[in-house]
DNA sequence: AGCACGCCGACT
DNA sequence: GTCGGCGTGCTC
């Protein structure tokens, strides 16, 4: 018997299938998709090694084929439709077989196999415990172990570390000296406990979704032939997550399995509630701040059948599931679908894939596709089903307010008339009010009045942020912090300007115009505590306060059913970033954002000031007109040629040395040139990326465009094989990308 | 990736 | 005459 193995060794040159032995005694249990340890190379240094096939006969010369020395885990990792998953992957991706298999593993499967992670009290040593207590210095670590244990008759390791404050060192003593015992203990860790949550009962569905459950559920049905794909296209409000619950229920009852994706900064209790309160315990999450060993745990829980529903980030995707029924991608224009690190996949792929192997249904959701997604559709490849009506109220009443025209007035603060009146009136009423400051890009920097020099970091790119409450000048790429300067650093001049608004200095506004408010700020500086996050949404919700401030984090996820008035303090700012998809991202915060205006049975309403009114992504987002927004941004790109006419390949080489970074990727430029004989692909100069230095690393980009994925996909991939043959880049970070959608 | 093999310069 | 530089090629 032979097994054909990959290595799990990231390297092309060794990304193919090894022939290995198999010993009799391992002949019964070894199947493909098991993870074996297997002698490689000239000293046959063991490695990990997973089985792509089984078969009896191999061409490998008899004297070179060497044994599989051990299995593993005692059962497959992978299943076949996995296997197949990572060699499309592979392919797609451009990655190696080895490095998209390990990305489908849970992380965390290998270190909780043999680990001693349990330890209680060793009973033929308890007689002797009040001669030890003597011996062992009193209250010693060792003697507060045992103490612990005593009480406790046993505990995990990592538990006894944590309540004592201690390392491992007294508890490998204790064991050592044989009054203690530690054990390998398969302990299932739990994220969150089901009966925590309130039963979520059915809806009674409205028209609209009863008509759009009944289209999407009949590609459930046994004998159903035709497109399995789904865009579910649903205002903010109008009862998508019910009909994903519906649809979930349905799946089940078929014996099937159901995975939720969700962006992960939607991961909150309110979005895991819904499903657990209508599933209990048959659902399961995973995220990042899971350890390594809980989302090991909630794998297992899948592939042992305990549950039939995942909720999780882009990863959870790879979910072992028997029988998968359906796939949710929920918020999907959301650009975190699409992996920044290899192999570099895009998840709505990776589901059309998974469809096509295991027949399962794809749903995606959004208040606002991406005009990707949507161009898809409109050419067949989802079925469109759109979701017009707000369930329980009325869309927002979206106001522009002309910041241009502000400033005639003599108006120089952050808030126009207009929004300040609404937020005067909103607190006589005793109504919620959302301010929100899309912060990134529009830091509020400091220059000098007399010479016009802005504080920047030395580092990176970057202005500094002024910090109101510690006086000080932050670069929000390093962290790196300065004193806040009083005189300038060129000329010298007193004449020290703080320019643009922060969430902070939005917050000290509204505190000195309206000194009764009570105000809460939400943004990367207040939830950097583990739950603050949570706690400043409760204390909202509460009602403790009346004003909520924040940056992106209030646009997603969470829900503010009481809140009717919403502030968009600077909208321009992803008007101007200075790629293809800004008016696109734009429109959809925009519209995110206004949505979150009266969810209730209170009207709401939403006042967006700009520099641009006229901007089509501001005009149509205070119309809430997807359509027409879809209709000019899909024009502008096909007579720019931009994707989803075209694809982009970027390449993104970063070093200490500016001159190395340009020189080399000027010479990548050049070998495309002379390769590019039929002139088939756009390329272009190679530039500095927008942020051209971070922490001192100089950052250049270069990007190709084309028409063809494959014909773009080799081109590109072996003029950087070219380049490598050439040059020595090991002073060179390359990061290369196809499509990606942020632009470096 | 990791390691051995191999073919040319300065040294006990 | 050897020690050691890292270019090339192989690993079941």
């Amino acid at each position: 018997m032979i097994a054909e193995v990959i290595l799990s060794i990231n390297n092309k040159n060794v990304d193919k299938a090894f022939d290995y032995s198999v010993p009799g005694e391992l002949e019964q249990s070894l199947e493909p998709g098991m993870r074996v340890l297997v002698p490689f190379g000239k000293n046959g240094r063991t490695v990990e090694a997973y089985v792509v096939n089984i078969k009896k006969e191999t061409d490998v010369e008899p004297d070179k084929l060497k044994c599989v020395s051990a299995i593993q885990d005692g059962y497959a990792v992978f299943s076949p439709v996995m296997m197949r998953l990572a060699v499309y992957m592979r392919d797609k991706y451009y990655s190696t077989l080895s490095a998209c298999l390990q990305c489908i593993l849970p992380p965390g499967l290998s270190l909780t196999e043999h680990k001693l992670n349990y330890a209680y009290i060793n009973e033929g040593s308890s007689k002797r415990e009040v001669t030890i207590s003597e011996t062992l210095e009193k209250g010693g670590k060792q003697a507060q172990v045992l103490e612990l244990l005593i009480k406790s008759g046993g505990m995990s390791i990592s538990d006894i570390k944590k309540t004592l404050g201690i390392s491992q060192s007294p508890i490998d003593t204790l064991a050592k000296k044989g009054i203690i015992v530690c054990l390998p203990v398969r302990i299932h860790r739990m994220p969150f406990k089901a009966e925590k949550y309130a039963r979520f009962e059915a809806l009674n569905l409205f028209p609209e979704q009863t008509a759009a459950l009944e289209k999407i559920s009949r590609k459930l049905e046994p004998d159903y032939i035709g497109l399995r794909s789904v865009l579910l296209h649903g205002v903010t409000g109008s009862g998508k997550t019910e009909i994903y619950l519906r649809l979930i229920e349905k799946a089940i009852n078929q014996g099937k399995q159901a995975v939720v994706l969700v962006p992960e900064i939607s991961l909150t209790p309110q979005t895991v509630s819904r499903f657990v309160g209508r599933f209990s315990d048959k659902v399961s999450v995973t995220h990042s701040r899971l350890s390594d060993g809980e989302r090991f745990d909630q794998w297992q829980r899948a592939k042992s059948g305990a549950v039939s529903v995942m909720i999780g980030p882009r990863s959870a995707i790879f979910t072992p599931f028997e029988n998968l029924g359906i796939i949710i991608i929920d918020e999907e224009h959301e650009t975190t679908y699409k992996s920044e690190t290899t192999p570099k996949y895009d998840v709505k792929e990776l589901a059309e894939k998974l469809s096509e192997y295991t027949g399962c249904l794809v749903v995606l959701g959004s208040a606002t596709p991406s005009v990707h997604t949507y161009h898809a559709a409109l050419n067949g490849k989802y079925e469109l089903i759109e979701l017009k009506a707000r369930i329980n109220n009325r869309p927002p009443e979206v106001k522009v307010v002309d910041m241009r025209k502000e400033l005639i007035k003599g108006n120089r603060s952050v808030f126009s008339y207009e929004l300040q009146d609404a937020i005067a009136e909103n607190l006589a009423k005793r109504e919620l009010t959302i301010l929100f400051l899309n912060r990134r890009g529009h830091s509020t920097f400091v220059s000098c009045r007399a010479c016009g020099h802005v504080m920047s970091c030395d580092m990176c790119s970057i202005n500094y942020t002024y910090h109101m409450y510690t006086d000080r000048l932050v670069c929000h790429y390093c962290g790196d912090e300065i004193a806040s300067p009083r005189v300038c650093p060129v000329c010298g001049s007193e004449y020290i300007k703080f320019f643009g608004a922060g969430t902070q200095k939005v917050e000290e506004q509204i505190k000195k115009s309206f000194p009764f408010a009570r105000v809460l700020r939400m943004d990367l500086d207040t939830t950097s505590k583990k739950n603050s996050h949570e706690q400043i949404y409760s204390s909202f919700l509460a009602g403790e306060a009346d004003i909520l401030i924040g940056t992106q984090m209030i646009a997603k996820g969470l829900d503010f059913p009481r809140v009717t008035l919403v502030g968009i303090i600077a909208a321009d700012i992803s008007i101007h970033m200075g790629d293809f998809r800004s008016a696109e991202k734009s429109f959809q915060l925009l519209t995110q954002v206004s949505g979150r205006a009266g969810r209730a049975e209170l009207p709401g309403r939403a006042i967006i000031q700009t520099y641009n009114p006229e901007h089509y992504s501001i005009v149509y987002s205070r119309t809430n007109d997807y359509k027409a927004f879809y209709e000019h941004e899909i024009d502008f790109r096909q007579q720019l040629d931009y994707p989803p006419f075209s694809h982009l390949f970027v390449a993104l080489f970063t070093g200490e040395s500016e001159k190395r970074v340009a020189q080399c990727i000027y010479k990548l430029y050049e070998i495309m040139k002379r390769q590019n004989t039929e002139s088939e692909l756009d390329i272009f100069r190679p530039t500095p990326a927008t942020v051209f230095k971070i922490k001192n690393i100089f950052r250049h980009k270069l990007i190709v465009k084309a028409e063809n994925e494959e014909k773009l996909k080799k081109f590109v991939f072996g003029c950087i094989d070219e380049l490598r043959k050439n040059e020595d880049l090991s002073d060179i970070t390359v990061n290369s990308s196809l499509d990606p959608l942020n632009i470096p």
